[in-house]
DNA sequence: CCGGCCGCTGGAACCGCTTTCGGCCCGGGA
DNA sequence: TCCCGGGCCGAAAGCGGTTCCAGCGGCCGG
């Protein structure tokens, strides 16, 4: 009898059926829409209905379903997120992990989860990203130092969803990008350089495949120009963006017949192997041969000596980009901004002035 | 007659109508429950309809919706994940990003896509971490440094939804954890202390917040007790799992009468705050006074002198907790592992013998 | 020749929630 | 007194899939 009674008298409590709205619009005597109106925080809903439905809400413990509000609301309250994957990239680049959390911090805030697609997942190697983002559903995209040479990334641009990439110039009718003021910094790199009697100046940068790479360089030679300085070819090499690129190609330069005194990397992980490239030849860095860098992550302030470096103000990054995505979705007709930051400064101490040599 | 025909004739071609197995069922001539069995790749489907639908997919350019799916199924293929946040912790720890690479990367190939709940969120905020997860439906968790103190962490444990949680030890019916050998870590380091001569040694830790702060603790006075050390409850200090923290804390420490010859640092950001500390006060590292950290963090190898220290294997607990998740996610009937991965000690300079003092 | 099984397919009931449309009731102005 | 408008609420049609169940025809064994 007990058992009886236990599943014909309330069906609701059988084994693990989760509570619906139609659970508590029958315990409380109104209409599933009833409820979702009060779930919703709509107006038209009497006090004493209302009060009601909350209590039974809270009594029955309900969950709500974002699938189910998902599929017919067609809002997700979910962000995905590409993010490039690789050895030094991805959740790995500390300039990136600042975005992120920036980034998160605010659409957090509006009640966005953001959602991290696998891109080793069978779906995305099979239909790409746009197919996969449409599939989540999501109601804005991230995209995060991802190549500019692979077409699946710059077909988002155009595929509707709004979007925000990242040292990426992706735009279009709803996608904009937010980037460091990477020319810039690197004039003002330069500069320093400049300002401390060096002349002689080599770049480490990468194989120009990313935004930030390329831009960096055309800083730089732009600087060059700008301040007269004798331009090297041969002073321009590739150190990948990693640590062992920056001591390999430092390594390289090193072993010519003329060096420069001063070494612009286009990274700090670069400038990092640069200087123990230095170091390993025998040479002290600062006083031999200066070395300035670009992001100024967190090791950057813990070698010795202290990397002096272009700061890219990378929580900013995050937080403008996340403002501009929350901004496209909610008003459909906001253009797509495209906004750059400046970049500042940090002396440390791997730059002094020049030394004439012996 | 041109617009009357576009809206009446082709209304599946109407504006943004997105399409759906119904378009493909009628254009094919078979029912959607077809459509959805050859999708799925069910075997019972004649190779004839099955080649027509699948024509007929690509041609409509059909994207299945995840939120439908995951209505009917109950299943999302989503794997949520809480995250410590904090100015070290989270995405910007060295340890949870490799962690977390690995980890999306193994899921990721099973095609699991991962959602970061955003803990600033109203929702979380209202509701609790539990309710969240339940609401985004997803079918596993991940738990990553978050406190212990926090009751609603706690409960993860038991909501049912399959969780594995790093550096915390939640357990449960559908909840286990991977975690470093913390205490054998700790006895490691002190171990190679002693081997260099050191019997002197401080400790600089955590609040004991956290289990990794805990059991490293645990594992300096087991090994304390082991070596026969003289134990100075003055020198175990709180350095708050930060480089300012240890700074701080080994100024104090640097003030007192009788000094240490080594200080074990329960975390490599510590670690470099102490060294820093210690070059401040005039000493130098290895030389005057032997340093060891634990997690092996990239800035570890950069730092001068390389920074000895107890490595983690960040990517094994990452795949590890990844694989075992996974697991209990696929079979309903799968114990939770608890899983501990060793540590592995990497020399590099900061650990020199000890020198009898003037 | 007949019954039954098997391969294939369609019908239809969900999954849990939102939202439009309209109805009911009540108060107030004409 | 009548009508209109507004507050409150219910019915029902989706949203896009999945899956159980039943049905149909053909083939095989008895």
């Amino acid at each position: 009898m007990v058992a009886v009674k236990s599943s014909e008298k309330s069906p609701e409590r059988n084994r693990t059926h989760v509570v619906t709205i139609y659970d508590i619009a029958k315990r409380a005597g109104v209409s599933p829409a009833t409820v979702s109106r009060v779930l919703n925080g709509y107006p038209d809903v009497s006090l004493k209905t209302r009060a009601k439905v909350q209590k039974i809400t809270q009594e029955l413990g309900y969950q709500p379903s974002a699938m189910a509000r998902g599929l017919a609301t067609k809002r997700s309250m979910t962000i995905g997120a590409f993010v490039k994957v690789g050895p030094d990239d991805g959740l790995r680049h500390p300039v990136f992990q600042e975005v992120l959390t920036a980034f998160q911090h605010v659409v957090g805030e509006k009640g966005y989860d953001v959602l991290f697609f696998s891109q080793n997942g069978p779906a995305l190697q099979r239909e790409g990203y746009e197919a996969v983002a449409r599939y989540r559903n999501v109601d804005g995209l991230l995209v995060l130092g991802m190549p500019r040479t692979d077409p699946g990334v710059i077909a988002l641009s155009t595929c509707g969803i709004p979007c925000m990439s990242i040292d990426l110039d992706l735009i279009g009718p709803r996608a904009g990008y937010v980037t460091s003021d990477n020319v810039g910094g690197a004039i003002q790199a330069v500069e320093f350089l400049v300002q401390h009697g060096h002349r002689a100046i080599a770049f480490i940068g990468d194989k120009f495949a990313t935004k930030p790479g390329h831009d960096r360089l055309i800083g730089f030679q732009r600087a060059v120009q700008e301040f007269r300085l004798p331009f090297r070819p041969d002073w321009v090499l590739d150190g990948d963006f990693t640590e062992i690129g920056g001591y390999q190609a430092v390594s390289r330069l090193l072993e010519m017949s003329e060096l420069p005194t001063a070494i612009f990397c286009a990274s700090d992980l670069m400038a990092i192997g640069a200087m123990r490239a230095i170091r390993d030849r025998g040479l002290r860095v600062g006083e031999d041969i200066s070395v300035i860098g670009f992001d100024d992550i967190r090791p950057a302030s813990m070698v010795t000596p202290g990397l002096t470096t272009i700061r890219q103000r990378s929580e900013e990054l995050g937080r403008r980009a996340a403002q501009a995505l929350l901004r496209m979705i909610e008003e459909p007709t906001a253009l797509p901004s495209v906004i750059t930051v400046a970049t500042e400064l940090v002396v440390r101490e791997t730059v002094r002035p020049v030394v004439p040599r012996g």
